[in-house]
RNA sequence: GCACUCGUAGCUCAAUUGGAUAGAGCAUUGGUCUACGAAACCAAAGGUUACAGGUUCGACUCCUGUCGGGUGUACCA
């Protein structure tokens, strides 16, 4: 089956296309208020109005020509027009009882797509470390590519692309350095080895800014290097190499899937530049203004008023990021086969998204391929202004995450001061990671969000220690049941007496529309809101429903709800990278 | 100036993209541990959704205008 309010949709909207002899959209949603029953159809009242028709009378005849039986109680009809569903308990127990026994997908169906989907999401400069402003669109576009694979199935239709900055001025400014500084590493780069990255960059930033002379030099390595000069490309490899292991121990430490084999960096794109140009040319959208070759589009304007282009070769010959995009879609559509392309940027891009897609479409080279841009706030200190440290300067990551994990271990510590070092520290490093990944994404994208200590580790409301300590909970259930000898069988009857079971066991029916959702909307709190209403509802039972001290069949039937509880917290954690552990 | 974006409880944010009585978490006040883990639960209180019009069965959501914040606006990415 599909999504429950997937399914819903589909069947009400047969019967209402029926009768108004066009396809129309039924608009199940989720009832706000348990009065109104767990769905209701908002689409009838339209549709009567559509059809001169009594709204009340035709969401009678929608209901007896709809059978839901099987899934809902007999539908009522409310208020204006409102068709109200409630799902029958012994369709419920089916559900979950399908769930618990599917430990791959916990009941949730592929979902096919045609074509590939790239999430281009990331994106650091190689030249230096990756700092905070790096933190949103990499943990960010890690999630919507989880849930995008997990959803179709197939991980090779979720091709993850990771567009760095490896060209340009700075990697000629950093091979400069090395000649001047590293004789040897210069003769044979295997050796180059960069323990501070961020110093040596901003040692030859220095440089280059205090000394004439060098700064030119830097200009000539980075026309060697555009060049492709053997020992030049050898030593800005070298770099490269150095660089990516600064970001794997980054992208390791915050769970995220993205190695050398997703890098399609700058560089990938640079002997495909002067092609776009040229096609560009054929195309009749070139016009040279100022030296510049741009492509002018209706609907962009300057400060001034004028027409704005779309730079895509500076005056001096030099070419641009917008040229780069450029020659990254039509690879993503052509090569990779795209049939949807996102990217996770900051909303400061979003202009420059749109002008590249705009002209990339007109020049002919997305095909059916649909061209998304998710844009999202920045990271604010508790100043309102860009999150910096009291230097002045950007926050390394690994700095950060540092001392989220410094700051996990103290609550660790004096919560459970029993536990030992060793067992301290590894929960001190899941529950600080995933307090920083998870605040980042319970944020509704768009909106700047302050980035605040006290609130993610608070370990109370919407945070991932919250989450992660009702799974705890749960294994400590399993944990005791074992000692008293009860095994958990997963074909255990389960019946929904107490309120807060069937509560329980209608959140977890969701798991699977909310998933798809976040495909749909590209919006990752869609999933952090439904596990903290899944893990509040989860503490809510557990503190009104005994499970080991129940009697049979009780007993079974709660430590299956339990079961699927652990299970999908668990997964739905994954989906959004974060890690659970037993205790905590 | 123009474009984009936001404005919701004291604070931080939701509201399934036009649905019924706008929901959470902090903070505040009260109640639950001799209990499967109190990093929890239960309850109270808190609102003219910036403002003014409009569209319709129905508006936080769409349109127009006003006010306020943020961002962008020709050779950086």
């Amino acid at each position: 089956m599909q999504a429950l309010i997937e399914e819903l949709e589909s069947r009400v909207s047969e019967v209402m296309s029926e009768l108004a002899g066009e396809r129309v959209s039924a608009m199940v949603k989720l009832s706000q208020n348990i009065k109104f029953g767990d769905y209701q159809v908002n689409g009838v009242m339209s549709l009567a109005k559509k059809l001169g028709m009594n709204p009340r009378q035709l969401a009678d005849k929608i209901v007896v020509k709809c059978d839901l039986s099987d899934m809902c109680e007999p539908a009522e009809i409310a208020g204006p027009g409102f068709i109200n569903l409630r799902l029958r308990s012994d369709w419920l127990t089916k559900q979950l009882q399908k769930a618990i026994y599917d430990t791959e997908r916990l009941g949730v169906d592929i979902v096919p797509v045609s074509g590939r989907t790239v999430v281009d999401f990331s994106g650091p400069n190689l030249a230096k470390e990756m700092h905070v402003g790096h933190l949103r669109s990499t943990i960010i576009g890690d999630v919507l590519s989880r849930v995008l694979e997990f959803l179709c199935g197939d991980s090779d239709k979720v091709v993850r692309q990771n567009h760095v900055g490896d060209w340009g001025l700075q990697f000629g400014m950093l091979v400069a350095y090395i000649r001047e500084t590293e004789p040897d590493s210069f003769a044979d780069p295997s050796v180059l080895r960069v323990w501070d990255l961020e110093q040596f960059y901003k040692n030859a930033k220095k440089r280059f800014d205090e000394n004439e002379e060098f700064k030119q030099f830097c200009y000539k390595c980075t026309v060697m290097l555009h060049e492709k000069d053997a020992a030049t490309m050898a030593v800005w490899r070298a770099v490269l190499g150095e660089s990516r292991r600064h970001c794997k121990v980054i992208y390791d430490r915050l769970m995220v899937n993205l190695n050398e084999s997703n890098e399609k960096g700058e560089s990938t794109y640079c002997d495909d530049l002067p092609d776009v140009i040229a096609d560009l040319a054929k195309a009749g959208m070139i016009t040279e203004s100022d030296g510049a070759q741009c492509v002018f589009m209706p609907g962009y304007n300057t400060a001034e008023g004028e027409p704005l282009p779309l730079i895509v070769q500076k005056s001096d010959g030099a070419f641009l990021y917008a040229t780069t995009d450029l020659a990254a879609v039509r690879y993503r559509v052509s090569k990779l086969g795209a049939s949807r392309v996102i990217y996770v940027t900051d909303s400061r891009q979003k202009l420059h998204f749109q002008m590249v897609f705009d002209c990339a479409s007109k020049a002919g080279w997305t095909g059916q391929a649909r061209l998304e841009h998710v844009p999202f706030g920045s990271v604010l200190g508790e100043d309102n202004k860009p999150f910096k440290t009291r230097s002045g300067e950007s926050v390394k990551l690994s700095a950060l995450l540092d001392e989220a994990e410094s700051r996990a271990l103290a609550v660790v510590s004096q919560k459970n001061p029993e536990l030992d070092a060793k067992t301290k520290q590894e929960i001190a490093r899941v529950v600080g990671i995933g307090a920083v990944k998870y605040a980042d994404l319970s944020n509704n994208l768009i909106s700047d969000y302050v980035f605040s200590w006290d609130k993610m580790l608070a370990m109370e409301g919407n945070t991932a220690p919250y989450m992660q300590y009702a799974y705890a909970r749960v294994q400590s259930i399993f944990r005791k049941a074992l000692t008293e000898g009860k095994t958990i069988t997963a074909g255990a009857a389960i019946s929904l007496q107490e309120p807060a079971e069937l509560a329980l066991a209608k959140i977890l029916v969701r798991y699977a529309e909310t998933l798809s959702a976040v495909s749909r909307e590209l919006r990752p709190h869609i999933l952090t809101g439904y596990l903290f209403e899944l893990a509040g509802e989860f503490s809510t039972f557990y503190n009104a429903c005994p499970v080991l001290k129940a009697q049979e069949p009780v007993c079974s039937s709660r430590l299956a709800l339990c079961r699927l509880t652990a299970d999908t917290l668990k997964h739905g954690l994954s989906m959004l990278g974060i890690e659970t552990i037993e205790q905590m």
